[in-house]
DNA sequence: TATCGTAGTGCACACGTGTGCATTGGAGAT
DNA sequence: ATCTCCAATGCACACGTGTGCACTACGATA
């Protein structure tokens, strides 16, 4: 068994209050008992059972972190954030992936509240309604992060998609192109349709037309999809000159089809990313994307959750609160001036 | 505040002893008063408090994992794995990356002991020997994953880096391949000698000579690491037919690098990977790697554990136990046959 | 009818920590 | 010498759950 303030105080000859006292730095105790006490503890290798502290004080001094998947490169980036600012302020994190199963989510839930977690820091793109309504219900202080029904919550951080998809349209505007296809992941709902609307936001601006036929959209966000998005794109007369996908995974899968294809990059065809996931610099030709300050957003998130668990206490209600970051363009090798060939 | 056992006995007008054990399915209660409970304990939300409960059973239902980086692709498969098999358990996670940094191992190392985590799952390949000490002298159940040091800890998984090497490289020479580099990343220890030991076996066993020209490492394991070695390589006459890279990402920068140079890849120069991180078979050309069963690996550990934290209660001695999976080469489009050019 | 066994439930304590209040002792003031 | 005050510490209870033991009531047995 683990050594506990009462086996302090029983070898330091005082009373277990006065060793809790003199551990939480208590000016009421002496200095020099406080020495013998803490040299003690010292000694005896004591570590506070944060079960019996949660269980008096009602604060976990653990947060909940909900990922759709573990191992998805970009959310990965911004748990870096968050990790960081968590392990700094003394918080320790619960972690778990709901793989968009609502049997896992429930799972999740339930395990967050037994744990009394302090907050909830929610990165899943898609989290049924049921399961977040539960959190809401049980009080968690909850942030979300780019998700998509961000209405139903008070707290969340956001990456302005919408700007972003514009400074990427933009981009491709400039150099030349027109037909411009967008590519698009029905499972991330509101951020691949706020992409979406940045695209058609700076196409309408620059007054360009959007072609129906070359919107479209894949059954999820990973290289795969991407892959097998182009053979769609490849039909379509006349064939677009610059794609737009809705991220960085995809953007792979897709240079990685029009490579095999035998479709040159970029000077066929322009291919653009969005997140900057650190892979995307190292693909042949290298990525154009926007570069998603992803460690600041998880930061930020952990942050405003901080904070909410702090005032909390004192003041039940704070207003609600959204913060909107901005990326920033990165030019790479995968876009270029449209080529007459491919028009 | 959230009901406890005591609202919900006040309600159904039993002790709470009752409900507690009616709750945990004790078969000593009748079934009416048993349903009743259930009833209420349902209708009023109950959760239980797991820090309540920690405090009396002295156990945690969480166990913890230490990584070295969140965004390392590999860990994150392998977290997967775990995750799984934890959920499914009725455990949950708590996740930390050392990051490398001592400071930041020994608050881990702390939040481990506070929390009195169930057990720890240790897949940071370098952590410092001092903390490592500390959680076995805690008397936390241990699994290490690949972990460089496991001859300080008793339970490990490992996957067979020695054989892996000796596919790959016999692969590359049933392809005739004579002139064959190593790349490896220090920071790893333990992993990138045995497989740099695998290379070597095979190599003799072929009865092949191995340049120690040929041979180089890298402080890191990212892309970066990769593309940052291929200047040695091209310096190096006769120029090497094949780089056997440590992992799939510093394969990946090597890609890059030789794409950049103007080398083929494979009519030139081959290039393998080691992990297929899924990203693996996007690269252009797709890279022939070895396939580690990341996901069975995370799955075996957490195994592992829980069956290391059920059986101590009982017997607080097992045999120490070391599991060795093996993986499968996978050839892609990254290797083919030296070209003559090269030699 | 007295005794016994047993099913069903409550009592009381424990886990480790934190905290309001009471208690003690000593120094300073009158 | 007596009183006052304050610094330092202990006492006792609370947090929510689990559990050994005691108790009650009721049916079965002698």
């Amino acid at each position: 068994m683990a050594t506990t303030i009462k086996d302090i105080a029983r070898k330091t000859g005082v009373s277990h209050s006065t060793v809790s006292r003199a551990l939480s730095g208590n000016s009421a105790i002496s200095f020099q008992t406080s020495e013998k006490i803490r040299a003690a503890a010292q000694e005896m290798g004591y570590q506070p059972s944060a079960a019996a502290r949660s269980l008096k004080t009602n604060r976990s001094n653990a947060i909940g972190v909900i990922l759709s998947n573990v191992a998805d490169p970009f959310f990965s980036e911004i748990v870096f954030g968050i990790e960081e600012c968590a392990l700094e302020a003394g918080y320790s994190l619960f972690i778990a992936a709901s793989q968009h199963e609502p049997g896992r989510e429930k799972k999740i839930v339930q395990a967050m509240m037994e744990h009394r977690t302090d907050g909830v820091i929610l990165c899943s793109s898609s989290f049924s309604s049921e399961q977040g309504f539960q959190l809401l219900k049980y009080g968690f202080p909850i942030v979300v992060v780019n998700h998509q029904a961000a209405e139903n919550f008070h707290y969340s951080i956001y990456h302005d998609d919408i700007d972003g998809s514009r400074q990427i349209t933009r981009h491709l505007i400039e150099l030349g192109h027109k037909q411009i296809a967008y590519l698009g992941n029905t499972l991330s709902g509101r951020t691949t349709l706020d992409r979406l609307h940045g695209f058609e936001l700076e196409m309408k601006s620059a007054g360009l037309p959007i072609y129906g036929n070359l919107i479209h959209n894949e059954n999820g966000g990973d290289a795969i999809n991407g892959y097998q998005s182009v053979e769609t794109f490849l039909k379509v007369q006349p064939r677009p000159t610059a794609i737009i996908c809705f991220n960085d995974m995809m953007a792979i899968g897709v240079l990685k089809a029009l490579d095999s294809a035998g479709v040159k990059v970029p000077e066929e065809i322009s291919v653009t990313g969005f997140d900057n996931i650190s892979m995307s610099a190292f693909t042949s030709p290298a990525l154009t994307t926007l570069d998603q300050p992803k460690r600041s957003i998880g930061k930020e998130a952990c942050q405003l959750l901080l904070s909410l668990i702090r005032t909390q206490e004192n003041n039940p209600s704070i207003e609600p609160k959204e913060k909107i970051l901005k990326g920033k363009l990165l030019v790479r090798q995968s876009t270029a001036k449209p080529n007459s060939r491919s028009i």
